[in-house]
DNA sequence: TCTGGGGTCCTAGGACCC
DNA sequence: TCTGGGGTCCTAGGACCC
């Protein structure tokens, strides 16, 4: 058996944890560059707010409701989930994070355990910790799990808990199901699906393994096997990123080559950053650029540089030179430029190393350099020492008017909290 | 004026090999 | 009339997820 915990509205959950007072009000989080709804309290979901919906649309309701809104925290959320993963990663012999707010857990070895009772001690627990409210579905397949889940969070009696472990309960709970909401169908397989009145998880499991093998390919046909109770998903063990990407849309629009380059060399540092957390290095490097698509009477351009690095590396200046080039050959002058991003991949472990026989850089001073700024960031802060690429500048810099304090990770915010009380 | 960011996997087609 | 069979690698694009 599988089991999966989800994170109840996660990012509102977590402005609320450290601001009581936003107990039963109406909370949304935005996107950065306070772009678009991305997450909301439950009251929130009432007044009719859709996920995904652009803030400037909503004006009008959120004022007359008095809802309140954040900018995204990430620094918050993602400490947020960390608590939340080491709580329930004592709760089972495998823990797979899936997402910043869920995880799998398998369960082997709980044959004479109920599962039920299991997964309340798990939903109270997380809860008291960490002041995060999780829902858990427990099932014989991870798509199973993921229905389980849904029936967990919407009926209260469950306490947070719904376990399919019989073919008649999962009879039942997919024929409650509408397709578009089983895990793996997305817009366009349930648009297929319906078009042949297939609206259900149930009507999906009773056609034939051909026919949905012919329509929808081995992926299509995984789900349903999965629906139909034979795990086809395992637990996944690898940690390490395939590519990794840093990526923003700029707070105003850029039309010089200086600003861009700025945003770039940070994103680029973020890449490397990224790589060394996860001890690996990249092969290659892609930096992308583009105008704001929507502005549809605007002259648009999007481009994008790919770069095969010489040698394997997550060092920080090597990769802002490279990223720097790659902007210069696709920067062109009279645009308004919206977003860029930074891109890395055919990453490979640090160890062991493909070294290039011609390879001129003293990598050893360089790695020691990277530690010894990865520990000063670490202790003093972030940025407190970068690359002088990276700039003050800071034009590019998104906009995020309504951030909340980093409660958890930032001591003077701790204080002001206290004071407060 | 205003519309996010970060991932994975699969497939089809082209270029190439013997 | 009639033109093989078996493979790899790469890329772009499409689908999905949070």
């Amino acid at each position: 058996m599988f089991g999966l915990i989800d994170c109840n509205n996660f990012y509102a959950s977590c402005e609320r944890a450290f601001n009581p007072s936003l107990n039963g009000k109406p909370i949304v989080v935005l996107s950065n560059n306070d772009g678009c709804v991305i997450a909301r309290s439950s009251e929130a979901k009432v007044l009719g707010i859709p996920m995904g919906e652009p803030a400037y649309k909503l004006k009008e309701l959120i004022e007359t409701n008095q809802v309140h809104v954040f900018s995204s925290n990430y620094v918050l959320y993602g400490d947020m989930s960390h608590r939340v993963m080491t709580t329930i990663g004592q709760f089972a012999p495998e823990l797979e994070i899936y997402s910043i707010d869920e995880a799998f857990l398998l369960l082997d070895g709980f044959e004479n355990i109920n599962l039920k009772e299991f997964g309340e001690k798990v939903v109270k627990t997380t809860i008291r910790n960490t002041g995060i409210p999780v829902s858990m579905g427990i099932a014989p397949t991870k798509t199973l799990t993921k229905v389980a889940n849904k029936f967990a969070k919407k009926y209260k009696a469950y306490k947070g808990v719904c376990v399919i472990d019989t073919d008649e309960k999962r009879e039942k709970a997919l024929k409650l199901t509408k397709i578009g909401d089983v895990w793996g169908i997305g817009r366009q397989f349930s648009k297929k699906l319906e078009y042949y009145s297939v609206n259900t998880a149930w009507d999906f499991t009773q056609r034939t393994k051909s026919w949905v093998r012919h329509t929808l390919g081995v992926v299509g046909e995984r789900t349903w096997l999965e629906l139909r109770g034979t795990p086809c998903i395992e637990m996944d063990r690898a940690t390490s990123k395939k590519s990794i990407c840093t990526s923003r849309s700029f707070g105003e629009r850029l039309t010089e080559l200086a600003p861009v380059s700025e945003a770039v060399a940070n994103f680029a540092a973020s890449c490397a950053e990224k790589l060394r957390n996860q001890h690996s290095y990249a092969n290659v490097l892609m930096v992308l650029i583009q105008t704001n698509p929507f502005a549809t009477n605007q002259p648009q351009y999007s481009n994008q540089a790919v770069i095969q690095l010489p040698v394997s590396t997550n060092d920080t200046t090597e990769l802002i030179n490279f990223a720097l080039q790659g902007l210069k050959s696709i920067f062109r002058e009279g645009y308004r430029y919206k977003k860029a991003g930074v891109i890395v991949s055919e990453i490979v472990p640090e160890r062991p190393m493909q070294a290039d026989l011609f390879d001129t850089r003293k990598r050893e001073k360089y790695n020691k350099v990277m530690s010894v700024m990865d520990s000063l960031n670490t202790s003093y802060g972030k940025q407190k020492v970068k690359i002088a690429a990276q700039g003050f500048d800071r034009k590019w810099k998104l906009k995020n008017e309504k951030l909340s304090p980093c409660y958890t990770t930032n001591l003077s915010d701790i204080i002001v909290v206290k004071a407060d009380k």
